[in-house]
DNA sequence: TATTGTTATACTCTATAACTATA
DNA sequence: TATAGTTATAGAGTATAACAATA
């Protein structure tokens, strides 16, 4: 039975995705944290201070789903909120975020790694441009 | 600011599908479908008579998430339903449904060729590759 | 025993509108 | 006027358990 989807660019994309990320929540299961989570403690680890919108807006995840990720976060400890101004909060890590990350960081790699093994070595270093550009691409 | 997660193929992987996702979902809105409704829509065209489950499995969604889908459609008369057994029931696309996929397929095709368009000449060649690796490699 | 279609349910993700308080 | 944080809400997508009918 022929697929009428497997030369469609966008479609494996689709696919890939899930996939892999079904496969990255599943193994940050002992964390109780997402994949997205992760992607944010990671921000905020180089960009500590950063505030809430902006880090939305960098993962594309809107003010308001920010609200209840942040919340939840800071109220396993993980992450903490400053005043910056009357309307800004600065957020950073906790030591415990930290430490958290640094476990969780170590899943996420060993997850990286292994989607990129089963690429053909000789395509392996297309796997970032060409992901980069339909990014990119997709923005229009 | 420095972007932790631009270098990580699996969280590109995740943004380039969202953002990709997003457009052709909005492209679809005027045939008031989605995108996972027009690939099950092109699979029925090209495997008329494939059971709700089979299809399923062929577009990694669960059972019991297909009988909402498929009865969307029916409903709207796009689809139709056949048994061949007691239990299994050959889904089909009717007059309307081809007619309308043929529209969507439209819509679907150049949004495929607008997001290979913006990938470097060189590299276009390797998308399907890569994306067909990345994909085969995420189900370990 | 295994499979098909189904119901019910719950959780996550995403999107929008609107409010407040500040800038 | 625009922005940050917030609340409320709705729509998708996804996942699991269970059941009846059938193979």
């Amino acid at each position: 039975m022929k697929d009428p989807l497997r030369h469609l660019p966008g479609y494996l994309l689709k696919r890939a995705s899930t996939a892999a990320m079904a496969g990255l929540n599943r193994k940050l299961e002992p964390f109780n944290l997402r994949h997205a989570e992760v992607a944010f403690l990671m921000l905020l680890a180089t960009t500590p201070g950063i505030t809430q919108s902006a880090a939305g807006r960098l993962l594309d995840i809107q003010r308001a789903n920010m609200v209840p990720l942040v919340a939840r976060l800071q109220k396993r400890g993980l992450v903490s909120r400053q005043r910056v101004d009357g309307r800004s909060q600065g957020l950073m890590l906790t030591p415990a975020g930290r430490s958290t990350l640094l476990r969780a960081r170590r899943v996420v790699e060993t997850s990286e790694e292994e989607l990129l093994a089963r690429v053909p070595a000789r395509l392996r270093p297309m796997v970032l441009p060409v992901l980069t550009a339909l990014w990119k691409s997709s923005t229009a």
